[in-house]
RNA sequence: GCGCCCGUAGCUCAACAGGAUAGAGCACCGGCCUUCUAAGCCGACGGUUGCAGGUUCGAAUCCUGCCGGGCGCGCCA
């Protein structure tokens, strides 16, 4: 979903307190009450119990030492010098020291008619105007479909890019495409290996060869592009490679293989079946990732980086850094001066550069293009990589504060109470495509995201499955599409929603659950850029499934349409601006919201 | 062995830059459909926040040390 702009000048509830206790802390060092170098930062929080009021300021106790005051006797100068304003029915001294604000229910009201009149753009905001952030995630290697890890990557990532953009940031979703490395031609040469095959060759294929039938496909499709002209003998193939394991060596045999096909195919056909192999993967990719809602500004080529001589370029400014040395025919960075646990290697005595050169070059061009803040989703796996990166890129003057590197860590899949089994070894891996197809994009997308990214993360197939109440993702869908239900009963009865009758109507909303539900409504701005910032897309979640239940719960204990037309108005208005909020919501973590179950 | 992450109700998880009486869902038990979708609602049960110290007005949250689990420690990518 595509928002342009997100309204400007909007003050939420929370802030118009956090605004009074300032202007109170202000009178009170201009009286001496407070040193005037007091720099207090204005906390002010939800309460967690409405008995504590709805908001709440611990300001007392934080100055209460500078002061030198006990914190409720600050409190207490505090709230005199309070200008409330009309909203704030009433301020209480608690506890410890809290100032606790009781607010009138006008003060909610306001809330139903911004959601009414923004609609989709309500609860976005200005916080990150102006400032460029990329965020790079799932770049996993397109030597075959991506499978239920990389799933968790794309759901957090583009949750996270998403929420960023709701508060304001200017985003630039990326995927880097790792097309240069041995991997790469692993797979070309598997590619033909199940090509030769297909003719009728016959061999071992290499253990440390892509196993899985996709490579059969692109192998299949060479054939029916090129007929036999690939052919080769398998004398011709393996005279003179090493053994493969076990009683060979199986990375030399696999490398022995790659340069064999090289020069058996010349370099124009060995390019066209590596070529083959990556754009048909790459594909496969990109479409998965669209179905599953995931989409990206720019796919960033490895090659590229190499073919351009940024690598090389990086590696001689990092050469002239004094960090780099040669040993035993290797380039290597001495990332220990960084705190690093050992130094890592540039180049190889063969030459060739390592896969961390190209990823210091890429990382340094990403600085280079702008951003304000450069966020990288990685798998957990590859925490002890953030250590190097960071130090190259100190290493070459630049600031590695301004790279987040956010790590994921692992879902386990259940099915039926069991632990599924994944070898990536036998290719009997499960796909994200396999997932989307048994549970559903919504509820992939939903779960995936539903624990902060440092959680490990049980992910329960039957229950993403079920279509029943301890299904999240339904019962959330389920509060939506009751509320189109309850219009669509409104037109069956001949009836009309009068939304202005309903919004200047809002004071016949007195029973508690209303309450409950309008409080909740207007947390809905703090949550987008709390989850935002911290970027945990789990606490959208949350709030949804709490907003969900207010509705539910509502729904239960009273009737919308009623014959008071006045405070039908009132109540539909209530219940759309709830559908409103339960659809930006959803849209943000891309899950749909149905208008009907 | 060293490093990173995690440890909260029987299970899966929350707890908003340390806040007040640690909250939800599931499971189990008991209620609610002649009224807008019961894919729903209400109630009950359930805890020494892994253990032991420390920091302060106040700790699940911060620090130290243990215990337990996951991951990583290549001239692979």
């Amino acid at each position: 979903m595509r928002i342009k702009s997100a309204p400007t000048g909007l003050e939420y509830v929370k802030e118009r307190i956090a605004k009074i206790v300032a202007d109170a802390v202000t009178r009170l060092k201009a009286d001496g009450t407070l040193p005037a170098d007091a720099q207090p930062a204005i906390i002010v929080e939800r309460t967690r119990d409405r008995a504590h009021g709805d908001f709440a300021c611990n300001i007392a106790m934080m100055l209460a030492k500078q002061a030198q005051s006990k914190p409720r006797e600050l409190a207490e100068k505090i709230v005199a010098a309070l200008d409330t304003g009309t909203q704030v029915a009433r301020v209480e001294i608690a506890g410890p020291g809290f100032i606790n604000f009781f607010l009138g229910p006008a003060a909610w009201h306001s809330v139903i008619g911004e959601v009414l009149t923004q609609g989709e753009v309500f609860g976005r905001s200005t916080l990150g105007a102006g400032k460029r952030v990329q965020v790079e995630f799932v770049s996993a290697n397109p030597t075959g479909p991506l499978h239920v890890g990389h799933g968790r990557g794309a759901a957090y990532g583009a949750a996270v890019a998403d929420l960023l953009e709701a508060v304001g940031y200017e985003v630039h979703r990326e995927y880097y495409v790792n097309d240069a490395g041995r991997q790469m031609d692993i797979l070309a040469t598997s590619v033909w290996l199940r090509y030769l095959e297909l003719g009728g060759t016959e061999f071992d294929f290499p253990s440390n060869g892509y196993q899985g039938d996709y490579v059969q496909d692109i192998a299949a499709t060479l054939r029916r592009e090129h007929g036999d002209s690939y052919q080769h003998s398998a004398e011709e193939l393996f005279t003179g490679i090493p053994a493969d394991a076990p009683a060979g060596d199986k990375e030399l045999h696999i490398d022995a293989l790659i340069e064999r096909s090289r020069q058996l195919l010349g370099d124009n056909r060995y390019r066209y079946v590596f070529e083959l192999g990556l754009n048909t993967i790459l594909d496969d990719i990109r479409d998965d990732l669209g179905l599953f809602g995931v989409n990206y500004q720019e796919w960033y080529s490895e090659r590229s980086l190499v073919e351009s001589g940024a690598v090389n370029k990086t590696i001689e400014r990092l050469r002239h850094s004094e960090h780099v040395y040669e040993k035993g025919g290797a380039l290597w960075f001495r990332s220990t001066d960084y705190g690093d646990e050992k130094d890592r290697v540039l180049v190889r005595d063969n030459g060739q550069s390592t896969y961390f050169a190209s990823d210091i070059a890429y990382h340094m061009d990403k600085l280079e293009r702008g951003f304000e803040r450069v966020i990288d989703i990685w798998g957990a796996d590859h925490h002890g990589y953030v250590p190097r990166v960071k130090a190259a890129l100190e290493a070459l003057g630049d600031d590695p504060g301004r790279l987040d590197v956010l790590l994921v860590q692992f879902a386990v899949l259940y099915r039926g109470g069991e632990k599924v089994q994944m070898s990536t070894r036998s290719g009997e891996f499960v796909t994200l495509r396999q997932l989307r197809k048994e549970v559903g994009s919504d509820a992939a997308r939903f779960f995936y995201v539903m624990r902060k990214c440092e959680q490990h993360m049980d992910f329960d197939l039957d229950l993403a499955k079920s279509q029943s109440n301890d299904n999240p993702v339904y019962y959330i869908q389920y509060a939506h599409a009751r509320v189109r239900s309850v219009f669509r009963q409104l037109a069956e009865k001949d009836l009309v929603w009068n939304r202005e009758a309903g919004i200047n109507g809002l004071d016949t909303l007195t029973e508690a659950h209303e309450d409950a539900l309008l409080v909740k409504l207007s947390r809905y701005p703090e949550i987008l850029e709390s989850a935002a910032t911290n970027h945990e897309p789990h606490q959208l979640t949350h709030y949804l499934r709490e907003l969900a239940n207010d509705f539910h719960t509502y729904y239960n204990a009273h009737t919308f349409i009623v014959d008071d037309a006045t405070l039908r108005d009132a109540r539909l208005a209530l219940i759309e601006a709830t559908r409103q909020v339960l659809s930006n919501g959803l849209h943000l973590l891309g899950v749909s919201a149905p208008d009907t179950m």
